[in-house]
RNA sequence: GCGGCUGUAGCUCAGUGGAUAGAGCGCCUCCCUCCGGAGGAGGAGGCCGGGGGUUCGAAUCCCUUCAGCCGCGCCA
């Protein structure tokens, strides 16, 4: 907005000037960024500083060459040279206050940005097994993740958000879990049976294992039991994702990579790669102590390795169990290869939780041992997220029958308050969350503070149309008619919204947009404590605040929108009290 | 041991190599004849974990060290 379109202007101001013309001058070197303190303008650049060196120039002396220079714009009302050598910009408020007219063009677009290349990006997020409900710590990366797929397409790039499901049926934990679900299907018909060591139990096993026996047999075959639990695991979770509003463009089924012989295929690529063999020696692994002791024994036959060490891993890995079935492993690479290979995606980004730091070094040997770039793909760790009950951490293990529901915790402080919480905070960082404080948060909540600002803002344009006057499209005449530095300063915290976007696109730290929100919604109030927006006696003022109030409320509508928070016209003080 | 993340106000945390370090909560004052007080103004509270380096300039980048959390299976 208007600082991309200065720094364009400034730079090729320079680039004119005989002075500098040896030097490339571009837009970063123009480096304009906006003071912390009021007094030093509306823009500072430290664009001396940085070539003052290359010229072998005092950096002052440059400054004020250049602030000659840029003083010819026409925007720009004042310019001094301050400190060690920044450039000190003060704007005339018109050129500010015109950019009201792009946000109330833009309007709900405003924020979003188009690329020349748009990439083609696969977001992988959640994923959990199916042999339980998303709990409170995937929902950090639900939240975490449906958000970036909402800023990533905001920044120009298609974004295509896929759900992995962990449904083959070679699968050790979902056989546990189906005999564990077969033995409480036949207690329930009366038959005394033994769940399996380290089998599941809990409440909602023992619901699953209830509402399948309605369906099926438990002396149903263990294949079909453990498909049908599947399913209805997967719809439950679905089901709490939609309502947290966490979208997926796809379901894709980790069986049929198996089913449809895209793992032997890839096993296949590896082998004839040379990043994969049998050779009759396997390692065994003990733990002694704190230490992994890794000895080498010569059994045989040896299950097919996958040769990742060469490839950066700190160890190789089984590829297909001695047994002859596949690991886990051998469906990331057959699900690389057809994200990277056949869906041909530019970069596949994938979000996991803390317990799969192991995670990264296999996978970035899987995308290289296929034979693509290592750039294609890109893991994103988020940190651990501890649950708080009664001053008590609340335990989330899923065979323990204690867990805390994703569920259960939106229906408690509801979704907007939820997906708040969980992404303003940046996701390197753990996170405690105090249900109880979540709880009696009401006022203090900052979720409220912004959706607050924003039916303010609703309550005022309402006010305008009782008095006449209405919706005002913008006149640049108003441009004049803002001038406190409240009004300024509000316009400028919205325009801030196309680059937090970019810049959250860049380096994901989404919490950036929360942060934004929270300011603008700051602005506002500021604004709207020392300046009344309708006053009968100043119809071409009241108009003008019109306009700047509905592009604030764009602002705060679009920021929430980018997080999955609700912007309502009205809040309801008795709905903080369930 | 190896790897990842984190150390900023009493607490929870923001912070784009830039000038005097930011917010919320909590504590102490104050502001509604008024578009929603779920708001605003002011006060107290900081060797930005320690040490070194790069730079005109470092909470921010690099190295090192200390502390905390997490991960390291022919589980997924």
């Amino acid at each position: 907005m208007l600082k991309d379109q200065l720094q364009l202007d400034f730079s090729h101001l320079l680039s004119k000037s005989p002075l500098l013309k040896e030097q490339t001058i571009s837009q970063g070197v123009v480096g304009l960024a906006e003071p912390k303190m009021a007094e030093h303008g509306d823009f500072a650049s430290n664009a001396a500083m940085v070539l003052a060196k290359s010229l072998g120039t005092n950096p002052r002396e440059l400054a004020s060459t250049i602030a000659d220079i840029w003083k010819t714009h026409p925007d720009v009302n004042t310019i001094e040279v301050a400190g060690p050598g920044f450039i000190n910009i003060r704007l005339n408020p018109s050129a500010i206050t015109n950019q009201i007219y792009e946000i109330l063009t833009r309007s709900h677009q405003f924020g979003n940005q188009k690329k020349t290349t748009a990439r083609k990006l696969h977001v992988e997020f959640v994923s959990v097994n199916p042999n339980g409900p998303i709990t409170i710590g995937s929902g950090r990366g639900a939240a975490f993740g449906d958000t970036l797929c909402r800023i990533l397409r905001a920044a120009g790039d298609e974004v295509f958000a896929e759900y992995y499901i962990n449904d083959a049926l070679n699968s050790e934990q979902m056989r546990l879990f189906a005999l564990s679900v077969q033995a409480h299907m036949k207690r329930e018909a009366g038959i005394k049976a033994e769940l399996p060591e380290n089998g599941y139990r809990g409440d909602y096993v023992l619901a699953v294992s209830h509402e399948l026996a309605k369906k099926i047999s438990h002396d149903a075959d263990l294949q079909t039991i453990q498909e049908e639990v599947q399913k209805e695991m997967i719809r439950q979770q679905r089901e709490s994702l939609e309502a947290f509003r966490v979208h997926f463009d796809n379901w894709f089924s980790e069986q049929s990579l198996h089913a449809g012989g895209k793992v032997a295929e890839a096993i296949e690529k590896l082998k004839k790669n040379g990043h994969a063999d049998s050779e009759p020696y396997s390692w065994e692994t003990t733990r002694q102590g704190k230490d992994n002791v890794t000895t080498q024994t010569s059994q045989e036959p040896g299950p097919l390795w996958f040769r990742s060490q060469k490839l950066g891993d700190e160890k190789d890995r089984v590829l297909v169990r001695s047994d002859g079935r596949p690991a886990y492993i051998a469906g990331d690479l057959a699900y690389m290869q057809d994200k990277l290979g056949d869906r041909h995606f530019d970069q596949s980004l994938l979000i996991l939780g803390p317990d799969h730091h192991g995670y990264i070094g296999r996978m970035d040997a899987v995308t290289r041992a296929l034979g693509f770039e290592a750039d294609r793909f890109r893991i994103i760790i988020y940190q651990l997220v501890r649950f708080l009950k009664e001053g008590q951490l609340a335990p989330m293990r899923k065979r323990d029958g204690n867990i805390y529901e994703l569920k259960d915790l939106y229906k408690e402080i509801g979704v907007d308050a939820a997906r708040f919480f969980y992404i303003m905070r940046s996701h390197d960082t753990p996170l405690d969350f105090d249900i109880d404080l979540a709880l009696k948060l009401g006022d203090d909540n900052p979720v409220f503070y912004v959706q607050y600002a924003h039916a303010r803002i609703c309550s005022v344009l309402a006010k305008a149309e009782e008095e006449g006057i209405g919706k005002p499209l913008w006149n640049p005449s108003f441009a004049d008619l803002l001038h406190d530095p409240k009004e300024l300063n509000l316009v400028k915290r919205i325009c801030d919204l196309p680059e937090v976007v970019s810049r959250c696109a860049e380096d994901f730290q989404v919490q950036r947009v929360a942060t934004y929100a929270a300011e603008l919604a700051r602005a506002f109030h500021l604004f709207y404590d020392s300046c009344r927006v309708v006053q009968k006696d100043q119809p071409e003022l009241s108009s003008a605040r019109v306009c700047l109030v509905e592009a604030a409320r764009i602002g705060l509508a679009n920021a929430l929108n980018l997080v999955g928070v609700s912007a309502p016209q009205r809040m309801h003080r008795e709905q903080l009290v369930p």
